[in-house]
DNA sequence: TCAAAAGTGTTGTCCGTACACCCATGA
DNA sequence: TCATGGGTGTACGGACAACACTTTTGA
């Protein structure tokens, strides 16, 4: 039998989360800063080593609800990070990580500070500072895979309140894909799939006509991919 | 500092791997049966556990040569599976596990005995016998994963010979699917995407028309990809 | 000459795109 | 009354589904 506890296996499985969120129609990451060594004062993703006793999921869970101090939102798991010398130069040596994607209602918490965290914030993720390790890699690849799952899959509302106008939702796909949509087109797209709940609701104090509020209708976008009816932007 | 060495974090980090294939047109994967306990004679996914001097992608890949004694087939990570009972009653405690999908072409190579392995065989996808811990499972997450993603991407073709006909790319989807395509807008479709090259050689032996075969092109697809214009069956 | 699969042609419908236009609201 | 975004209408073109049809091959 092999002896997993011989110098020849890995120690070190962490979790770490992009945690993203939308503001001002721009999308930002949460980002701590160090308080202890290794790396103290230096920005990095909320991440933690997976304990004996929690699943991997719920160590992203753990880690998601330490830094926001809220649960249940949309988690993911993105891949495991693994190259042999990934973290190699660390205090506790080569290190797989297994990153996690959030997708956060920014409006519905105030920031916590997590543990060992001296700071938290949202960066604009055009404007991320140097991270440790491998981490800057991880955003970049967990940005890529959701501009990917963002045109199959309706993961984009997760971003936005539960009460939304379609220009919200727009700018959220232009935001995101870095592109320009006609609105009366985008409206007829979005309106055709059937996914969304028109609200008897508008939202005012705008200095122009009042949007109407919509919400999404996950009830009925289940219904559709059973019946094998794909969403797609 | 955090001691990885206490009980209270996780030892045992594994690699698996669904490895897929054609036959008749119908899609098949990679088992082997346990030479020694634990699970002796027991049907399993070629694995093992992540050594501390490989990256999680080479250890894929020692796995897929150890059991086929070839290299540089199709190989991607899908995720890690690390439920917190998962394994729990292996003699190894819980264990962590990287599932990688390799997809490989038959007829390239003849089945080899991997280490620990008494018999290696393959199996139709809709007839796999009981696997250990949650194999079956790891089994059918790969499958979904396959069938959403040939969707959006040409990796179909990794199933087949490099020169093929358009019948048994139409073939493949359809196993894949479980669904049937009419055969001219089939075509229509797959050679107005432009990522095939004609050439100037038939299949013959057969006792219809001898069919035209086609190559799929790799630069080609990589261009219209910079482009923006993406696959999509 | 027949079965089987290769391969072409045609037609109607639906959907995306482009763009012109009117509507309500606060300043 | 004007700027701003909300929201509707329309016309063109391309893609897809359905299905009829011809061609080549081995048995």
């Amino acid at each position: 039998m092999i002896d997993l506890n011989s110098e020849n296996f890995i120690k070190a499985l962490s979790v770490d989360c992009v945690i993203l969120g939308l503001e001002k129609g721009e999308l930002e990451v949460l980002l701590y800063k160090r308080l202890s060594s290794p790396f103290k004062d230096q920005w990095a993703l909320p991440g933690g080593f997976v304990r004996y006793n929690e699943g991997i999921d719920d160590a992203s869970k753990r880690i998601l609800k330490d830094f926001t101090g809220v649960e249940n939102f949309y988690m993911e798991q993105l891949q495991a990070f693994g190259e042999v010398d990934r973290c190699i130069d660390s205090p506790y040596g080569r290190a797989v990580t297994i990153v996690y994607k959030a997708l956060v209602q920014t409006k519905k918490f105030k920031i916590h500070l997590g543990p060992d965290s001296g700071e938290t914030k949202w960066f604009n993720v055009t404007k991320i500072p140097d991270l440790i390790y491998d981490h800057n890699r991880l955003v970049e690849e967990t940005l890529k895979s959701l501009k990917k799952k963002i045109k199959y899959e309706p993961i984009g509302f997760e971003l936005l309140p539960a009460k939304f106008t379609l220009s919200q939702l727009q700018k959220l796909y232009e935001a995101i894909w870095n592109v320009k949509f006609d609105k009366p087109n985008f409206r007829r797209k979005i309106l055709h799939m059937n996914i969304l709940i028109k609200l008897d609701e508008k939202k005012n104090g705008v200095n122009h006509k009042n949007p109407t509020l919509y919400k999404f209708d996950k009830a009925r976008y289940n219904l559709l991919i059973e019946k094998g009816i794909l969403f797609e932007m």
